[in-house]
DNA sequence: GTATATGTTTGTATTATACAAGTAAATGCC
DNA sequence: GGCATTTACTTGTATAATACAAACATATAC
């Protein structure tokens, strides 16, 4: 029983490399899908569904440096996908905002990137489908130290 | 029912990009498991599964172009876990193979992966990481164009 | 009202990468 | 059997993403 398990975990761990690797390339590849790249569209989905947030917050979100976020987010903001208001209450603080444009363009793409994934899993049955929804879930909570 | 199967896929999509997310984060960031570089890692995992092998079959399994992999390959044997050897059939290929050293740190590292796979899947029963495991070699299938 | 803390931007260095040019070896053709 | 072409790899160069540190602007505390 202990070496099924072993052999579970080993064979998740392997599978795992192999996705990140492969999942990465595809999102830099010709193959890659719609037009954000995989930062902005991260960012974008986070604002669409957080709501308006401050580069200290989405640096923490991302696991990424501010400055680095503060260089994404001006690129982004220059692109007109979002822009950019001062907090209210502290004048230190830039909130950023998903405009139309940049709500739109993430519609695009989102819509784009779950129809590869219908593709993808086009032989799959729903329950499957449900299955590994719920454990990536489990795994991305996992993966929170 | 088709219904269920959009937010089914549209939870697998979510939550893969979360999860490259922070799996990659956990390997560059102070938590990062054992020593080797996702990268090295990767490489000598391949060598020691599929044997001596070229740049270019290299750069083809990792989807990298072989400048890349000549670079990270000259790396890796300047540390002497990998080592070069001519071709005896084309003396223009290198083929390069696990050093004893290379595999006893390769499997010092697999080792502390796997082991931090078991914690966090601490609270999986055996049969959900059985199916984890085998809906991530799915993905992984689906994912080859 | 000054010292300190906080949020962001900018300067600089590093790393991973691709593409292009160069080099060495093999193959093909006459 | 020697030259042209192809193949495998290395090296030069450019770019992008990143972190860290310094600078700057605003807020808070005493």
């Amino acid at each position: 029983m202990q070496k099924e398990n072993q052999k579970a975990v080993e064979r998740i761990e392997y599978e795992l490399t192999t996705l990140i690797r492969r999942a990465v390339y595809l999102d830099i590849s010709d193959k890659k899908i719609g037009h954000l790249e995989r930062s902005v569209y991260l960012l974008l989905r986070h604002l669409d569904e957080f709501g308006p947030s401050r580069l200290k917050a989405l640096a923490e979100t991302f696991n990424l440096d501010i400055s680095t976020l503060s260089r994404q987010a001006s690129a982004i903001e220059a692109k007109g996908y979002i822009s950019r208001f001062s907090d209210p209450t502290d004048g230190r603080v830039s909130l950023f905002r998903l405009t139309d444009i940049g709500r739109e363009k993430l519609i695009i793409d989102k819509k784009m990137r779950i129809e590869r994934y219908h593709a993808m899993l086009d032989n799959w049955s729903n329950k499957e489908k449900e299955i590994f929804g719920e454990l990536l879930e489990r795994m991305n909570e996992a993966l929170i130290d």
